[in-house]
DNA sequence: ACCTGAACACCGTTCAAGT
DNA sequence: ACCTGAACACCGTTCAAGT
């Protein structure tokens, strides 16, 4: 019968690091999973530099080894969460609808994570790979479409204004047009709130964002419609 | 010779008030001018609560006696700017390029006050009496141009969103879609960005934001010529 | 009614000192 | 190389005390 070798005495294949402290090592993965986590329990008031480094059993000033600011960190989770925006479409369906379909799923990441907008928007992609990713495929899905290439960046940035924009309507409120007081000094516009109408199925927010987002696709397919002629 | 009054002497038009420190009385119109004074020289990482009562010559505590937190303060910064967004077009010109003026004006509004635009997404635009004329001379301009009430705000609410995506984009970086080292993952999006072409005088913001914003509205006027058919 | 001054409970970030 | 602990220079907000 051969020895049964005892549990950890004796088969330790990395003799160097025995009686380590059991802490995960850290790294970008791990600040980003756990920003991710802290963000989706807590929301983005708790992701504090303190807050994140507790949850890491670490000291604060820990994390600089790995990060040189808070905006590094957003960077991380902006960078992850592109990775869970679908850009599947522009591979298997026609452009109009491949367009809607990044759109709306571009929309619904980003509208639960608002503090990320500015930092999309305003820093570079350099050092964010899932994010060129993204753009990589949505590129291809234009020019595939026939898109002439000096236009396309231009079309993904309007899109995506608008996408950012409709984002921060997802979170508002239900009387974000509620005059008070001052409802005799506007009294069309009070009316058109009263009398609002969306589709079945859709609330405020996404009957405004379908209706935009059928406009601009419509406008920007009849662009492309008159250049390419 | 009549006797020469003697300056502060015996001419005072408000007896009670004599000896008072020469201080502006505080009020909203008062913050809200500092405050827009503050943000307009020295950006708004410098428009904080005891930054702002400094350039009132008064103790930061003493601002919560008018106004109940920061996010008032941006609120009366938000109204006061949207008094300056540009809707004369809407009494005088055609549906499409008057809204094409107003959404301009709008975005080269708050571009230069990327904080406030969480603000006017999220905040109810109760006791924003600015917000509302705004909203009120929009509404107007719409239902005169035939737009059924029940499709106006929505219509705005789309508008408005690519606005605000567009005025984040104007402060964008010109390398914002630099790839760097990752440029052999994306070699599509790299050409597409090298060879972004925009029409003369317009710098990317500006080709990106008239392109979705033509879109947008020819989009928008063919949805409401097949609505009234 | 409106102000001051002190205090509170936080922030992000730096840095000498340890291992 | 990577961590700790203390410190720094701030934040927004509250509240007793004054006038």
């Amino acid at each position: 019968m051969p020895p049964v070798p005892v549990k950890g005495v004796g088969t330790k294949t990395a003799p160097r690091r025995a009686g380590r402290p059991p802490r995960a090592l850290l790294g970008h993965a791990q600040i980003t999973r756990a920003a991710l986590r802290l963000v989706t329990r807590d929301g983005y008031k708790a992701l504090t530099m303190s807050g994140l480094a507790k949850s890491l059993n670490v000291a604060p000033s820990a994390l600089y080894n790995h990060v040189s600011s808070k905006q590094d960190v957003l960077l991380l989770v902006e960078d992850a969460l592109m990775g869970r925006v679908d850009v599947s479409a522009f591979t298997e369906r026609p452009w109009e609808e491949a367009v809607r379909l990044w759109a709306h799923s571009y929309r619904d990441v980003f509208s639960a994570h608002l503090p990320l907008i500015p930092v999309i928007a305003l820093l570079p992609v350099t050092n964010a790979p899932q994010t060129i990713t993204m753009y990589e495929a949505v590129t291809d899905g234009f020019l595939r479409a026939g898109w002439p290439q000096e236009r396309i960046i231009n079309a993904i940035v309007a899109l995506e204004s608008f996408v950012f924009g409709s984002a921060y309507d997802v979170n508002a409120p239900g009387d974000i047009f509620a005059t008070g007081e001052l409802e005799d000094a506007a009294p069309h516009f009070t009316a058109a709130v009263a009398r609002r109408g969306n589709p079945a199925g859709h609330n405020d927010a996404d009957a405004a964002f379908a209706l935009g987002l059928d406009a601009m696709v419509a406008g920007l397919a009849a662009t492309l419609a008159s250049a390419t002629r």
